[in-house]
RNA sequence: GCCCGAGUGAUGGAAUUGGUAGACAUACCGGACUUAAAAUCCGGAGGCCGUAAGGCUGUGCGGGUUCAAGUCCCGCCUUGGGCACCA
């Protein structure tokens, strides 16, 4: 009997398949679970990082199954997007054949790593079939005033031909590119992502036990609240009035100058007609041709220049000189930004390099008193308020509060609270995404689709364009259109949805597939939603995560489902490496799939991916390491080819306490039962699925130390077949096919997927014997053997006896004798 | 600068939340089987000293709390990640 993967696997696939296995419907007696993955791009090949995650995944959903859950677990694919357009125009083929070809490929990989999708239930998100409804939630959000079309510069990467989000543009390159990003004014579409940004963050506390920490770290931080206030400064000799934002008002005493951004609107009305208005507008221009991210580099020398205009401190009636700043961020706050030297650091540096008033507002008692002469840095920290007029003496943040109310008194400005989170901006300017349904009319201007007019196709028979700019504007079968409101000629919109739009809400779509009357029928969504369990890559922490969490909320207030939140538990599983490095393909370091599983076996690829490292973290593939989890797998093979025949086919956990009457025999026993109790608790709790299978393997090294011993007596070979059920119980969401050809052969009639995760009693984890470790002192020194019940009296005994615990009292006095029961016994001496 | 993590054998990693540090595996060494090798089965192993029994030492560094610290507290070092002239 020899083990043949190749064979074994693709005969359960057939099987499980055939008997709908691991189909599932949307209504059971048994509680509900929601296990899901992050859906693939179909790049064109599954790589290691994907095994992993659907791993993981895969253990988890048949865990829950054995334990009595309603289980849906489903896959698809995120269909549109610029790689697969990119690649289709490389290869001269259509994105659409490319991606349908990709996705038949993978599905077949996906296939042949046994995983338990309920396959019914999957989707593409190019689907007309789904994306109209994705146009239908457009229309909605703009019937509720959540989205709207603004002109303004935006993130462009000029390799990809298109737009991005602020979440897409990473340290001022393209998230998928690395092109460094341009600043390019177009007109576009905007979800109102920011109307939502106040619960946002605070669900975000809702999320605490189920959710990485580090995940919640930097959805808080990109989401950016700031509170404070806005102060408007007069300008001098104008009607004009400067809004600025800041988080520090009590320091508004020491305010002693002004800086706006080059882009700031009100600078052009400022410098007309002064004497160096042509110097200003020329430094001003060179900011604004300087790229994003040499602006924000750490290195950046601040530069300014005056623009002879003062506006006026409402505070002291100061005149503050109105400079132009390279620092000062046009697209955060208000674009400009009040200068207090001592209490700033940014203004500090100006304030020297150009020579201006540097005023102590703020002391702190832990200081000695502040002197601008002799400050070599600016001072932020907290204290009480001097040269502050009426407010001096009092502590700092008690201060913000008086000077916002004295603000809200006079109307010179108000609380407010500033976010870091910009809107999303959804118009892309390539072709293999949804269409946006619109249309632009000369008589009605911007009219959206009609919903019995969706799905807006997307026309397959176009012919893409070499430089990566879409077909569609050149295509007046798609654009030439007649106004749903009047009739008339329109123009249809021809940018398309920006493809995070479609993951945004496709575990919603699961719950209800192939519903062609709408997105979801509530009782479905109410049924499975929110998702128990996500696994996925910590890449998504900020977009994907932060999109889909949005847009439930916004469907939740369109009266769709209940949820506030998509997914209850996220687990960020850690990279595949190859050398302690990415796997690349230009690296030539990676590893394929398929490869491995023709070697080795599905199994064998799954166990290994899980006993590698804790799912949270990364770790390198190495040929040793998967041939450990061969042989493992070939270990527990021939132990059930040993023992075919030999033992009684058994139910897990079934053999008794006279069965295993041998010592080795209860030994095993009290092993088996330990091992469900450890796996169990390891899976279930933290998703230690190595620890389960170290457990896994301490109980087959054991059944194999026992094994010639038990099997002449009858009692042992049914505490060996009990045993060795159990093992493939424990084993089956690690290794399914293994275990399911096993336990045929043992010769039960009954499939392991249709059977529940064993389950241990607490008699057999009793033991007979205890170990009690002693120590003088707090160092080791011996261990005792005692039966479970000794009492404690006699426990203390027996440890004084000890020959090595008396070498080391010699010439001591016991002080004390600490006994934690069962564990060990604590001489204190001296 | 701010916010999260992480530092344990040659290696990946364990340690019931304060109670025998190094489970399980990889690599290595030894034994059995074999004409031989591979595979398999069994065994060894943190470091130093000792034939052994045993002793000393050991979880990034320095202090502390405790009968007892990888685990808790204080101060550092190194390192990974996120955000950032955000006013």
């Amino acid at each position: 009997m020899k083990y043949n993967p190749q064979e074994i696997e693709g005969k359960w696939q057939k099987i499980w398949e055939e008997r709908g296995s691991f189909h599932c419907e949307n209504a059971s007696d048994k509680p509900k679970y929601y296990c899901l993955e992050m859906f693939p791009y179909p790049s064109g090949k599954i790589h290691m990082g994907h095994v992993r995650n659907y791993s993981i995944a895969d253990v988890v959903a048949h865990f829950k199954r054995m334990q009595g859950f309603n289980v849906l677990h489903p896959i698809g694919w995120d269909a549109f997007g610029l790689p697969a357009e990119n690649a289709a125009i490389q290869h001269d083929t259509h994105p659409a054949k490319w991606t349908y070809a990709n996705i038949d490929n993978m599905r077949a990989q996906l296939k042949r790593l046994g995983f338990s999708y309920d396959w019914r239930r999957e989707i593409a998100t190019c689907d007309p079939e789904y994306y109209r409804w994705e146009q239908l939630f457009f229309i909605k959000f703009l019937e509720k005033g959540l989205l709207y079309r603004k002109k303004a510069p935006q993130n462009w990467c000029p390799k990809c031909n298109t737009v991005l989000a602020n979440e897409q543009v990473v340290e001022g390159l393209c998230w998928r590119c690395d092109s460094v990003v341009e600043q390019k004014e177009l007109t576009q579409w905007f979800l109102r992502i920011t109307d939502y940004a106040e619960e946002l963050l605070a669900d975000l506390d809702t999320l605490e036990k189920g959710w990485p920490e580090r995940v919640i770290a930097m959805q808080r931080n990109w989401i950016g609240k700031s509170i404070g206030a806005e102060i408007r400064f007069a300008v001098e000799g104008g009607g004009a009035s400067i809004p600025v934002f800041t988080t520090r008002q009590d320091t508004v005493f020491g305010a002693s100058f002004m800086s706006i951004a080059a882009a700031h609107p009100l600078l052009d009305e400022l410098i007309a007609g002064t004497e160096n208005e042509q110097a200003v507008r020329d430094f001003a221009r060179k900011i604004l041709n300087t790229d994003k991210r040499e602006l924000s580099a750490d290195s950046l020398e601040k530069e300014g220049m005056f623009t002879g205009r003062y506006c006026l401190n409402p505070f002291t009636g100061e005149r503050m000189p109105i400079w132009v700043a390279n620092f000062v961020l046009a697209e955060y706050g208000s674009g400009a930004v009040m200068g207090v030297p001592a209490h700033d650091q940014r203004d500090f540096e100006f304030a020297r390099k150009y020579g201006l008033p540097i005023r102590v507002v703020i002391q702190p008692d832990s200081m000695p008193p502040l002197d601008p002469a002799s400050m070599n840095e600016a001072v932020p920290e907290s204290g009480r308020m001097v040269n502050s007029g009426e407010f001096n003496g009092l502590d700092n943040e008690e201060g913000k509060i008086r000077i916002a109310d004295r603000l809200e008194e006079q109307g010179l400005g108000k609380r407010t609270v500033n976010w870091r989170l910009r809107d999303w901006n959804v118009s892309r300017q390539r072709y293999w995404g949804a269409p946006i349904p619109v249309v632009y009319c000369d008589a009605c201007g911007v009219v959206p689709e009609k919903e019995e007019n969706l799905p807006v196709l997307l026309p397959l028979d176009v012919v893409t364009r070499k430089d990566g700019r879409s077909p569609l504007p050149d295509t007046p079968a798609f654009y030439e259109c007649a106004c749903p409101r009047c009739g008339g000629k329109a123009r249809r919109e021809t940018d398309t949805l920006d493809t995070f739009v479609e993951s945004s809400w496709y575990f919603a779509r699961y719950t209800d597939p192939n519903n062609s009357a709408a997105p979801f029928t509530p009782k479905a969504l109410a049924y499975w939603m929110p998702v128990d369990q996500y696994i996925g890559g910590v890449e998504h922490a900020i977009l994907h995560l932060l999109y889909a969490r949005f847009f439930v909320k916004a469907l939740r207030d369109f009266g769709y489902l209940e949820a506030s939140e998509p997914f209850a538990n996220l687990l960020t599983q850690g990279m595949v490496l190859m050398d302690g490095k990415k796997m690349s393909k230009s690296k030539g370091n990676t590893v394929d799939p398929t490869e491995m599983i023709a070697r080795y076996g599905a199994d064998t690829v799954r166990l290994f991916c899980l006993f590698a490292a804790p799912p949270e973290r990364d770790f390198d593939w190495t040929e040793s390491g998967i041939e450990g989890a061969f042989r493992f797998i070939n270990r527990v093979w021939r132990l059930a080819a040993e023992l075919i025949g030999k033992v009684p086919a058994q139910e897990p956990c079934s053999s008794t306490s006279e069965d295993a009457s041998l010592p080795k025999a209860r030994e095993l026993r009290h092993k088996e039962h330990a091992t469900v109790k450890k796996a169990g608790e390891d899976i279930a709790g933290k998703f230690q699925f190595n620890t389960a299978i170290a457990a896994v393997m301490e109980l087959v090294n054991l059944a194999y130390l026992v094994k010639d011993e038990l099997l002449g007596d009858e009692g042992g070979r049914k505490t060996l077949g009990s045993a060795l059920s159990t093992t493939l119980c424990l084993l089956f969401p690690i290794a399914p096919h293994l275990c399911e050809e096993l336990r045929q052969r043992m010769g039960s009639q009954s499939l392991m997927a249709d059977r529940p995760w064993p389950v241990y009693s607490d008699s057999a984890l009793a033991q007979d014997m205890m170990t009690i470790v002693l120590q003088v002192n707090g160092k080791l020194r011996s261990t005792l053997e005692l039966s479970a019940g000794t009492d404690a009296e006699a426990i203390k005994a027996e440890a004084l006896a000890d020959a090595n615990v008396r070498k080391h009292l010699e010439g001591l006095t016991i002080r004390k004798v600490v006994l934690v029961p069962g564990k060990l016994v604590n001489v204190v001496a001296n």
